[in-house]
DNA sequence: CCGGTCATGATAGTCACTACCAACTTGGTA
DNA sequence: TACCAAGTTGGTAGTGACTATCATGACCGG
């Protein structure tokens, strides 16, 4: 088992995952989420409903996946541990926004979030996903949430940063990525803590 | 039909909704969320499963359902219209929620609120209860939302402020119950946008 | 006592999702 | 080259949530 056949093997994988991918997000679009069965997802992607269900573990993951968690708490390890934590995590949320929407798969993007934000089933989840973000973050920020009661306020926190970063998250996508999806996340936070809170305006 | 005649039939409506829901939520504590069938659960409330779907329209409605949005709804607008956002909602969600506890059957609720943070797919369908919730409170901000760029920084606000809210139903709910939600509530808020923003301290 | 309305029940079906098992492809090895 | 081993795929048969449809029974007013 060489390193490059494990490479091979897990580029073709990579490739089949992202030919489902595509084809279930172009279907969900046109007929919705719901007229859209798994089935169809297999055959518009020409593989059995099994390998589907191999690669995605629900039909939600099939719009919903995503590891920018990772991204995210990179970029708060990486803030200066001093600062005060709105700013920290705000500013993670930016940096973070500003490297995703330079992605070239912005397109594929921005479909799935119109599709989570239409369909109520995909909506929850990915709210979901955001509650999974924030206990990312709190463990991101380290040992300064050791005791209870800082714990519960650094919680409240993030949980609110992320509700500012929901809402830019939905004005991009109602605006169809027009607007600097960055600025937006900015604004938003700006309208929650206050103007001075954030940094220096953009 | 008299008003009577439908008021007795409702009545008795209510009535078996609530039996329904009582014996799905022991069931739900006792054996988990997804152990516990619908037939289970018809099964123990003593009716058909198609009762139990005529009743709850999905099987997490049986632990969700509620609409307290009108409550909170009701005391924002209730609110003095000129003072500050996040004043006005975390206001109303502190008198909400103090009513809420001070209700009979506040051990149902806080059992319901346990199955809510424990299981994957309720809480996923409570944040998005959360989102509708979001809503009704921009509505019931009325006109101040005309403009789109103050609608937008009363939508970062409003999620954010239930955030803080989630926060503190989380750690109520952790707590048993113990602590007081209101009070709990308030230190959220103030977590998230400083000490005096919320109103004289509890 | 009758007629309409509402709650309930039973049946059959769709669809997401899960084991379980068989077959094939692929890359490294004797 | 022939073969082995591991990973990937496909088929089958199920469970369980949920829906559509129709039949039945309880209740109240006339």
């Amino acid at each position: 088992m060489t390193d490059q056949n494990s490479t091979l093997r897990a580029r073709r994988r990579a490739q089949t995952r992202r030919t489902i991918q595509t084809h279930a997000v172009r279907l969900f679009s046109e007929r919705g989420y719901d007229a859209t069965t798994m089935n169809d997802v297999a055959e518009a992607a020409g593989v059995s409903p099994m390998t589907v269900y191999r690669h995605f573990a629900t039909k939600e993951d099939l719009v919903l996946v995503d590891q920018h968690g990772e991204l995210v708490a990179e970029r708060i390890v990486a803030s200066p541990a001093g600062g005060p934590l709105v700013r920290r995590i705000g500013g993670a949320l930016i940096e973070a926004a500003t490297v995703l929407t330079g992605d070239a798969d912005r397109r594929l993007l921005l479909a799935r979030l119109q599709l989570m934000i239409s369909t109520p089933a995909l909506r929850a989840r990915h709210l979901d996903n955001q509650y999974a973000l924030q206990q990312a973050v709190i463990g991101a920020l380290g040992d300064d949430a050791a005791d209870p009661d800082t714990a519960f306020q650094a919680q409240a926190a993030a949980s609110a940063c992320l509700a500012a970063l929901h809402t830019a998250l939905v004005r991009w996508a109602e605006d169809d990525g027009r607007t600097d999806l960055p600025h937006l996340i900015g604004k938003a936070l700006a309208a929650v803590f206050g103007d001075d809170a954030i940094g220096p305006a953009r």
